[in-house]
RNA sequence: GGGCUUGUAGCUUAGUUCGGUAGAGCGACGGACUCUUAAUCCGUAGGCCAAGGGUUCAAAUCCCUUCAGGCCCGCCA
């Protein structure tokens, strides 16, 4: 019997009741309902209705969260996808024979359908006086308590089913999750963007500084790496002649997962041809601050503690602008030597390898500035060392045309003017795979073809990937990015082991 | 990788300081109740306290190990 199999969590005294209706013959789990109405349309249609019923019946079907049994009088929480809704059911109404059975054998969290005529009760709830009744679907295991509903984090993540059934937060934050990436295809496919679908299994990875997960074809009996970036496909797409592209892409990087990283993780690249990175940071801007508005109908959000402001324009700074204001230090005007005792100062990390300002420029970038840029901020102009695939700066020898979005200390947003020059694309990545080799696991390797593409010419071109599920946390409140991911990646929990060997 | 911290009934949890046979609410089960809404009232069952080991006459409680989480730091542009 399936009710004995230990890996299985159904109730038997659920199951003895599923038993007992079909008995009765009646279906436990029925192939469909004329619904009539959603809770939110009855909601809004009978807001200012009174004690007497409406003339009209309506269908409605949904879960049933909570019973309250009188005796001959059961109040009970339907919920539906738009909220929930008190329905009201009288034995005279139903009959014995269903009546009864609807006390006896159905259960809270059952899937019922439900016929009858919205009313006001004497404390003034908007409620359904139910004529007819119906079992959708028997449930065979118990939903959480009703009142402190499912807090345990870690169940919330594993059973996120059982989360959306009990929390209307977590509801929410998934419905804007999915608002989010709707908008974001509308506003870009509005300014003549196209969408499109580039590898995920690759057999060279690219387009970002992360270690790949790694898989293998049999048939090809070749090495596969789950992709970190669409961004090399793209730009194909772009030397190909579509001039504006945009994927939102899966990406899978082997790295720790915390409370802002998971394993795998959405993006949205976008690229256009003939525009600059300034173009694309003002593009950011437009879309982030259209998004917030859309999502809470103002130009400004709290998130945490803190008060976002998002009304252009935001603030545009140079990573070197950045660290002289923040840090009080100029870094291109120092000394090798005074930016190590800075460093060591200040006991910065990784700088006894920097060989170059431009390198402790990062470095005192990321120690003294990022966790402190709330308000968005673009930093833009990075030095060429950490940027192999963005075009050098127009004007400032050593950097790049590269920008990045902060947002509380987060980094959301990371665009340049895409690197078309071939043999400087080469030459990078070339540096890159010497890096690789010599055992930097993040290092990017080099994707000949994609040179070779390059090489048949790419237009100037801006590009830009958001991170969808960052955004997401900002936009829903959320500080941790298993929050925001349906199924964030957990460790298998080990089912009853036999102890074998 | 480092630090802190959590795991007790289906769910929410008390008990851990200072060792002495595990307590509640909700839920479930049985009963009463025809306008309740965390319904109410009466009654019943349900846990070897994440797993393993140790100390002890005695361990949910103290010690060690392991497993799975959470928070912070490092790392990850």
């Amino acid at each position: 019997m399936t009710e004995q199999n230990e890996n299985v969590a159904f109730d038997p005294i659920r199951c003895e009741k599923a038993t007992t209706l079909l008995q009765q013959g009646v279906s436990c789990y029925p192939h469909g309902f004329e619904r009539t109405a959603t809770v939110a349309e009855i909601r809004e249609r009978f807001e200012s209705i009174g004690h007497d019923p409406a003339d009209e019946r309506f269908a409605l079907a949904g879960r049933l969260y909570t019973v309250r049994n009188h005796g001959k009088t059961v109040f009970a929480d339907l919920g539906d996808e738009t909220g929930r809704m008190q329905v009201y059911i009288r034995k005279n109404d139903l009959g014995d024979e269903l009546f009864t059975r609807f006390v006896e054998l159905f259960d809270r969290g059952d899937i019922i359908g439900v016929r009858g005529r919205p009313f006001r009760t004497k404390v003034g709830e908007l409620s359904l006086w139910v004529d007819e009744l119906q079992l959708l679907c028997k449930t065979l295991t118990d939903l959480p308590e009703k009142f402190h509903g499912l807090k345990d984090t870690e169940k919330r993540y594993r059973q996120r089913y059982l989360d959306l059934v009990m929390n209307e937060r977590a509801r929410e934050t998934f419905r804007v999750r999915s608002r989010i990436i709707s908008f974001i295809r509308s506003f870009l496919t509005e300014r003549g963007y196209l969408e499109f679908e580039t590898p995920t299994l690759q057999p060279i990875y690219g387009g970002a500084n992360a270690r790949p997960f790694t898989t293998h074809h049999h048939y090809l009996d070749q090495t596969l790496f789950l992709r970190i970036a669409p961004e090399l496909y793209l730009k194909r797409l772009v030397v190909g002649g579509f001039e504006r592209v945009f994927e939102v892409s899966k990406n899978f990087r082997n790295e720790d997962i915390d409370s802002s990283h998971n394993p795998e993780f959405t993006m949205v690249e976008a690229y256009e041809a003939y525009r600059d990175y300034h173009q694309m940071m003002d593009l950011t801007e437009e879309l982030v601050l259209r998004l917030v508005e859309t999502t809470h109908g103002s130009t400004s959000l709290v998130y945490g503690e803190n008060t976002l402001e998002f009304a252009h324009p935001w603030r545009r700074m140079t990573m070197e602008e950045a660290v002289r204001e923040y840090a009080g230090i100029d870094v291109l005007a120092l000394s090798l030597e005074e930016l190590a005792r800075i460093a060591a100062e200040h006991r910065i990390p990784d700088c006894a390898k920097a060989t170059h300002q431009r390198e402790h420029l990062i470095l005192f970038f990321e120690f003294f500035v990022e966790s402190r840029l709330i308000q968005p901020t673009f930093i833009h102009d990075f030095p060429v060392e950490n940027s192999p695939l963005a075009k050098r700066h127009r004007e400032k020898e050593g950097f790049t045309e590269r920008f990045e979005l902060f947002i509380n200390g987060m980094e959301l947003a990371n665009g340049f003017s895409e690197l078309n020059d071939p043999r400087d694309q080469l030459e990078r990545l070339l540096t890159q795979d010497r890096r690789r080799l010599e055992g930097d696991l993040e290092a990017q390797m080099i994707d000949h073809d994609f040179i070779n593409a390059l090489a048949l010419g790419m237009p100037p071109t801006g590009g830009v990937g958001i991170g969808i599920d960052r955004l997401v946390m900002l936009l829903t409140d959320h500080a941790s990015i298993k929050e925001v991911i349906l199924f964030p990646q957990m460790k298998t929990a080990r089912e009853s082991e036999p102890a074998e060997e």
